[in-house]
DNA sequence: CCCATGTCAGGGCCACTGACATAG
DNA sequence: CCTATGTCAGTGACCCTGACATGG
């Protein structure tokens, strides 16, 4: 014992880094993203699955570098998001005939069943996630967080893909 | 062009996407540790020489344990964490002869200086971070990312180091 | 005999960089 | 000549797991 002990109050994180804001996001961003990689393991799939999926569902077929922009997956990253997805049958990489260096990416029917349960998977996540919150508080939360990122993507204008 | 086209409204990040909680904690959270880290790397810290320091000024000396049990950070990273610091002379690493499995870490004065630089320069980038808000908004935010946290503290006990 | 401690080796995911061939 | 695109190789930070020797 003495005053290095470690049960007890000696083992409790300071409250200096417990509300530090910057840790705060990092912590409640490590948990959601753990939930949300658990919920999508159970589906075969990543994030970034879902990501290029509803970009293609939203704003129809497009090269990977549209992609790329759609989705803030860098272009070197997405090559294997696309060959993992075509893997599975949930979109076709083809040859853009008007414009020989670009692949056009559709979404197959089969990608378009296989997002319709992942967004119901994420949905659950973030009833999960969001639990403790009523749901203005919920509301609020998104709010702020929105005007941090609006804030951030006026200064720092976002890092682009492989350049 | 035609419908697979690029500029403009074609390279926007789908709603859907950019309301997900998930995800904008996931972007808030990457944003502030690009903030953090370009602050403490003007220091020669990282954000884990600022846990380490923290927790030894508040609570006293403390086994290499001891510090992973109040930091979060993994028994097997610390090593490295606590040459560094010991490294840049801001921490002793003595063994414990009532333990003698243990080292004691304690900080130095040079330490507690470098410490006091890395508080002022983290204050800063809080402000920075959180720019946008208003005093009470900030508070608000706090407040949900507590309650967020203290949520998964009890339904997911915290992971161990190296166990 | 079981547990704690410090250490090392290594895996996996991810953000990010750089280079290169090909094509517009 | 310059830029865009798809691709690959590789880095570094982190989170996390094992294993191991030593000691309580």
């Amino acid at each position: 014992m003495s005053a290095m002990d470690d049960r007890g109050e000696g083992s409790a994180v300071p409250a200096r880094l417990r509300s530090l804001p910057s840790r705060l996001l990092s912590h409640a961003a490590m948990h959601a993203e753990r939930l949300v990689n658990e919920g999508l393991a159970g589906a075969d799939a990543r994030k970034w699955h879902y990501a290029v999926l509803v970009a293609l569902q939203e704003s129809g077929p497009a090269s990977q570098a549209t992609l790329s922009r759609r989705t803030d997956i860098y272009r070197s990253d997405l090559v294997a998001v696309i060959n993992e997805l075509a893997d599975r049958g949930h979109v076709e990489r083809a040859l853009d005939p008007a414009d020989r260096r670009r692949n056009v990416i559709t979404v197959t029917e089969r990608g378009r069943r296989h997002l319709r349960r992942l967004d119901a998977l994420l949905a659950t996540v973030q009833d999960e996630l969001l639990a403790p919150l009523t749901p203005p508080e919920r509301d609020e939360l998104t709010r702020l967080l929105t005007r941090l990122m609006e804030h951030h993507a006026k200064t720092a204008p976002r890092p682009m893909a492989g350049d």
